[in-house]
DNA sequence: TGTACATCAGTGAACGCGCGTTCACTGATGTAC
DNA sequence: TGTACATCAGTGAACGCGCGTTCACTGATGTAC
């Protein structure tokens, strides 16, 4: 059993790990603003003096846990815009499955997007918060972009809009129906949203040449 | 000078109606969380008790500028779809000038948006309150959605999903672009707006012949 | 037109409560010799 | 390998504060006769 002895180090960085995640669970479950530092701590195994000796405060803790996310999300938006076969050879199903991949994981995680809006409304209100937040999306961002601009080059088209643009319109897409759906369950499904987004995206698109 | 001396009923509904006046605009100023019923109060010249004896509490003031914003909205995009002439002429020209009939309307109240945001998942926590915001939303989605069916028949076309669905996809789209707005204000400008804008309801629609 | 009582919109103060943040402290890890 | 002191990650309790809601009260409007 005994815990192996870990180095100061060590420990605190395992602290750390382990209060961005339960700190995830946490917000997700009760949104941004009635999450508190007690229970995410509590859920993490620690006390409130951990997330302080951590973390400069709720704020700072939300953005590990943005930081994190994103991290995530561009490895399997990679995974999936890079596929060498299937899904690769028609943009038209490109585009579908794009509008899929987020469906599922607004199936897994349904209050991770609205989530992100009640965090960047209360961060605009405070300038410096403001400025890391948006540094920290606009890393997201760029790496999405860099996606759609491989993606454009393969298939041989532009976009009428700078890829960093294409990225926003389809993450503000998401992100506004995820707010129809916490109201209205019945609002848009699937394959709505599918449609959707490929409109968006085909509308957006021109051959080159 | 003396006030002219009105009936309990009058005076009762002037109250009311500055009582919401004043929550839009501290609501737009301070977001949904941060704004106080002691600012709104004060801000219609009463005390909070007049806010209990006119609402329910703050859901429910909120509603009601809600509701009222969505009359106007209402009104005002139907002057605008059923223009006569010039933008009603081609549908491009009409989906670029609902694109800036938003952006001008975000110009005017760049809060107003995330502010329906922030309510809308406070309330996705609250079985009641939710069906009345559900119930309040899908009548101006309705409303909305009826202005649609009335241009597509104009310009002999047809949306690939439900009107209510063009209507929910463009208002997501916006309500998805205010928040990008809000954290960096470089992103996405006007004119990349209406591409995204036109580019998804062009990517929907389809002629009937 | 006038009087006496009833109603009730809005007042103002108090109540509760939750929560983010601070801080003196503790005990395990780290370091010097 | 051992000892003495230094460091510091995490504890636990207290602090402040703001705010939504409640409630006894007041004085102007309404009603009955």
């Amino acid at each position: 059993m005994a815990t192996a002895r870990l180095t100061r180090t060590d420990s605190k960085t395992r602290t750390r790990t382990e209060l961005i995640a339960a700190a995830r669970r946490v917000f997700m479950r009760r949104g941004f603003h009635a999450a508190s530092l007690e229970e995410i701590a509590e859920e993490a195994g620690f006390t409130k003096g951990a997330v302080y000796s951590n973390f400069a405060g709720k704020d700072d803790l939300f953005l590990a846990v943005l930081d994190e996310q994103y991290s995530q999300r561009t490895e399997a938006y990679a995974k999936l815009m890079l596929a060498p076969e299937d899904i690769a050879e028609d943009i038209e199903v490109m585009f579908r499955a794009i509008a899929r991949f987020m469906l599922d994981a607004y199936a897994r995680e349904p209050a991770w997007w609205s989530l992100v809006s009640d965090f960047s409304t209360h961060a605009a209100r405070d300038p410096e918060l403001r400025e890391r937040l948006r540094a920290t999306r606009e890393r997201f961002i760029a790496a999405i972009a860099q996606l759609i601009t491989s993606v454009e080059e393969r298939h041989g088209i532009r976009y009428r809009v700078p890829a960093t643009e294409v990225a926003r319109g389809t993450g503000a897409l998401m992100r506004g129906m995820t707010v129809e759906w916490l109201i209205d369950g019945s609002a848009a499904n699937g394959e709505v949203f599918e449609e959707m987004l490929a409109a968006y995206l085909r509308g957006l698109a021109e051959p080159t040449h």
